[in-house]
DNA sequence: TTTTGAGTTGTTCGA
DNA sequence: GTCGAACAACTCAAA
């Protein structure tokens, strides 16, 4: 008599290497393994475009990785509960096995399938497949939640990480008969109109290619990566964010390949530390959203309420179209919506712009991001744009205030990345490519730039602009 | 309980 | 051109 299946729901975890649940599922018997597309669930954090897309070629990846283990991928549209209750009844499966994630919305959901499923009599258990610590373990000595970043990872250092990824599958066995799957295109996350071709030129997405990354950043970038990870005109960080946010690849996993290739290197100890500790940051935002679950909308330091922000359609309309005439930042939010991501240094040089320069509440460049980022995760996005704003944990102090011009010069140095992207200014040279509106008329009509016609003049003076944002500070300090 | 040391990512000003 | 201080106190975490 054969065993009777466990069901695998797949969902932040889109891998089969270093995948617990899928281990654990294995380990005793036949598995199903199944994808249920459920946005309306998760709302207001629905997936947002870009997220959509990814998420497609990740789970044709993932049925690719399964077929050649003999097994496959069971896709679903509905509601999560209805769906897997049914299909645990269809298989008369035994148990149903999957690894948790920390959104609000989602932990909630999750909650109740457990407990429904249980009612109905079938096994149920969920593992840690993407964090190093869950944030329920990690706690200061008076149990409280951590609020500081250095504090918060010395404790997670200390208490030391499970280096072992499991292995993945070579055959993975399935049920007798496979129930029905719906086509991974009839789930219409791809977009009906082809703004997403350059995203095929900038990703190779799935498991296979996130390790085959890793590797590759590993080998090339990781020295001297404390430097080169902030520039925005060549690619010195690693790219991992949308692989680790879908879980194509384990934290566990990338922190035992960094630890390997560290070893014995003397000259790779102070970037590899580095490197893990942006996986920290990863970890941190995870705990804090888990601990403060409000902070997707509203600001963790409550006075922050009582912000002036702007609510200027016009600019925020400026700003997501790269718009604004600093050349900086219209071409990082071009780059980001023609390949859905930003280098980490242009996203605080924008973030800050839109906060601190337009004075426009933080939020609307969080949902901005959402919508447009490949990589777009709840805990890091309103970790880093609290952070930004200066309204959140261990955030930036609010005289901190970026100059786009500044910045530019600093880590776009020969003005590669602006010309990409902002190619109307291409004949410009440093520092006018910084700051056009500096440029003299000959130069720029030399360059065949017309200020307010072929490039927009600059929303506000960035001098001007900074006082005004100490000024709205100033009001609700203290 | 009180004290103490420390805190991702910057800019500007004046010597 | 370079360097240190000021920005503004505040809050956290641990001893």
């Amino acid at each position: 008599m054969p065993t009777r299946p466990t069901i695998v729901w797949f969902r932040h975890d889109l891998r089969i290497a270093d995948q617990p649940a899928l281990i654990a599922a294995a380990a005793r018997g036949p598995v199903v393994p199944v994808f249920v597309w459920a946005p309306e669930e998760e709302q207001p954090w629905a997936p947002g475009a870009a997220s959509r897309w990814w998420l497609h070629h990740s789970l044709a990846s993932l049925q690719r990785q399964l077929a050649e283990c003999g097994s496959q991928l069971v896709i679903r549209a509905g509601e999560s509960l209805a769906t897997l209750l049914q299909l645990a009844e269809q298989l008369d499966a035994e148990a149903v096995m999957w690894c948790r994630r920390y959104e609000p919305a989602v932990i909630r959901r999750d909650k109740q399938i457990k407990s429904e499923l249980a009612a109905a009599g079938v096994h149920v258990e969920s593992f840690n497949g993407s964090l190093l610590h869950e944030p329920w373990t990690i706690s200061t000595q008076k149990e409280d939640p951590y609020t500081v970043f250095t504090p918060f990872w010395k404790r997670c250092l200390a208490s030391g990480v499970d280096h072992t990824p499991g292995k993945g599958f070579r055959k993975l066995a399935g049920p007798e008969t496979w129930p029905a799957s719906t086509p991974l295109e009839e789930l219409g996350l791809l977009p009906t109109i082809p703004w997403d071709r350059q995203f095929y030129e900038t990703w190779d997405v799935g498991a296979p290619a996130a390790e085959q990354r890793l590797r590759t950043f590993l080998k090339d970038r990781l020295q001297d990566y404390k430097e080169q990870r902030n520039r925005i005109d060549v690619e010195g960080y690693s790219k991992l964010s949308p692989h680790l946010h879908f879980g194509e690849i384990s934290p566990r996993q990338v922190w035992q390949a960094t630890r390997a290739a560290m070893d014995g290197k003397k000259h790779l100890q102070r970037d590899g530390e580095h490197f893990l500790s942006e996986v920290g940051w990863r970890e941190f935002a995870h705990h804090l959203l888990y601990h403060f679950p409000h902070t997707t909308d509203k600001p963790l330091r409550e006075r922050f309420e009582e912000f002036p922000w702007s609510s200027s359609q016009t600019l925020l309309r400026a700003w997501q179209r790269g718009q604004t005439g600093y050349p900086i930042v219209d071409a990082a939010m071009r780059d980001l919506w023609a390949t859905g991501f930003m280098p980490n240094r242009a996203r605080m040089v924008v973030a800050s712009f839109l906060a601190k320069d337009l004075l426009l509440p933080w939020q609307a460049g969080a949902k901005w991001f959402w919508d447009t980022l490949v990589d777009a995760d709840l805990a890091s996005n309103t970790l880093g744009w609290q952070w930004t704003a200066g309204c959140g944990a261990d955030a930036a102090p609010y005289f901190r205030i970026f100059n786009p011009t500044s910045q530019a010069s600093k880590f776009d140095p020969h003005g590669d990345y602006i010309r990409r992207w902002a190619p109307e200014l291409a004949e410009l040279e440093p520092p006018d490519l910084y700051e056009p509106w500096n440029a003299d008329e000959q130069t720029l009509a030399a360059a065949g730039v017309a200020l307010g016609e072929t490039y927009p003049r600059r929303l506000v003076d960035h001098g001007e602009a900074r006082d005004a944002a100490l000024a709205a500070y100033a009001e609700i300090k203290g």
